[in-house]
DNA sequence: CCTACCGATCGGTAGG
DNA sequence: CCTACCGATCGGTAGG
């Protein structure tokens, strides 16, 4: 029995906060998951709303690389779209947690954190709109649609995942991202 | 000032669940929300899990009568698939309290009563599959298309709705409602 | 990381 | 619907 780190803390936190949600769980309970007891966890963190910032900051930046690795790696519009729809997709379930909390609990952090969190957000979503918008430019996607609402509706499709796939079932990861991308490229009617 | 109905009761602490969570709000948060006191909440219901019951019925059933008006006065299967979304619409927009609460909260209902929510909410998401299984088999929709992941999509999209449309932006409700079955049909390369 | 606490708040009740 | 409570639990601290 080693005495745990920061990050063990925070890694409970946000398997707790991501199921019970941040006002569902009690530093007793988080204590317990941990197998110490919940006041020993001021020993490592300031307080509870100190831990939310720590996991919704994670779960944040996981999402901030996969769009600038999507951005970096992508060939083109639809080849930049297919990127982040599978880098979504792979944060949401390989860190299931932090972006469950990332995307649910973020109205309960205090004001200011709240503003930079919705910050880094709209600046991840703006790279959806401006990939598809490029693919217009481009003549690869249809200009008939609109651009900011296809961004909505992949998001919208995304930020769900991890309510109802699961690796172990029939359907593959990589099927259901070829899939997504499909209905998503044909509602933009991609050349 | 008149007293309070067992209505009245459950439209406030659907208002305070939808914006704060079922673990975010106390009975004295609800109590001054009415002006009244948290104990005199007692007075017309049994308890706080009572109201969350309550609350989560009323955004099931909303949804329920949406599906089964869409199947009474749909003609054809992407008629009521138009009809299905339009009104998935507007329950999200007309009682957003009700159903942000189904659609967020339900993890905090007791066992057995979430057994039954979710049930209703598979029976509500299979008129979903049902329809695009129909389209399909009456060659009004790609046949190579996952019934299951098309349903999931669609569904992914509306429960979100809530999340950012406004009836006071530039687009109209029906505009928007427009564009998704167009973007859906597209998708599933309706004829 | 535990012991031993603290004041505040919680859901809820008895009696009117 | 209020007054006046109750025991339980909450986030958090002092001291080791």
């Amino acid at each position: 029995m080693t005495r745990l780190s920061r990050d063990d803390i925070i890694t409970g936190a946000g398997r707790r906060f991501a199921t019970h949600g941040y006002h569902g769980t009690s530093m007793r309970d988080l204590g317990e998951d941990l197998g110490i007891l919940g006041s020993s966890i001021y020993a490592h963190v300031g307080g509870k709303q100190e831990l939310l910032i720590a996991v919704i900051e994670r779960g944040a930046s996981y999402f901030e690389e996969s769009a600038d690795r999507a951005v970096a790696d992508g060939d083109g519009p639809s080849s930049t779209l297919r990127l982040l729809v599978v880098g979504h997709i792979d944060v949401v379930l390989d860190h299931r947690a932090e972006a469950r909390t990332y995307l649910s609990e973020t109205d309960f952090l205090e004001v200011s954190e709240q503003a930079r969190v919705t910050g880094m957000r709209q600046r991840y979503e703006a790279v959806f709109v401006d990939t598809i918008r490029r693919g217009v430019a481009e003549g690869e996607f249809d200009p008939d649609r609109s651009v900011r609402l296809s961004a909505i509706y992949v998001l919208s499709i995304l930020n769900a995942v991890d309510r109802w796939f699961s690796d172990s079932g029939a359907l593959t990861r990589a099927a259901f991202a070829h899939d997504l991308c499909g209905f998503v490229l044909e509602g933009l009617n991609a050349t």
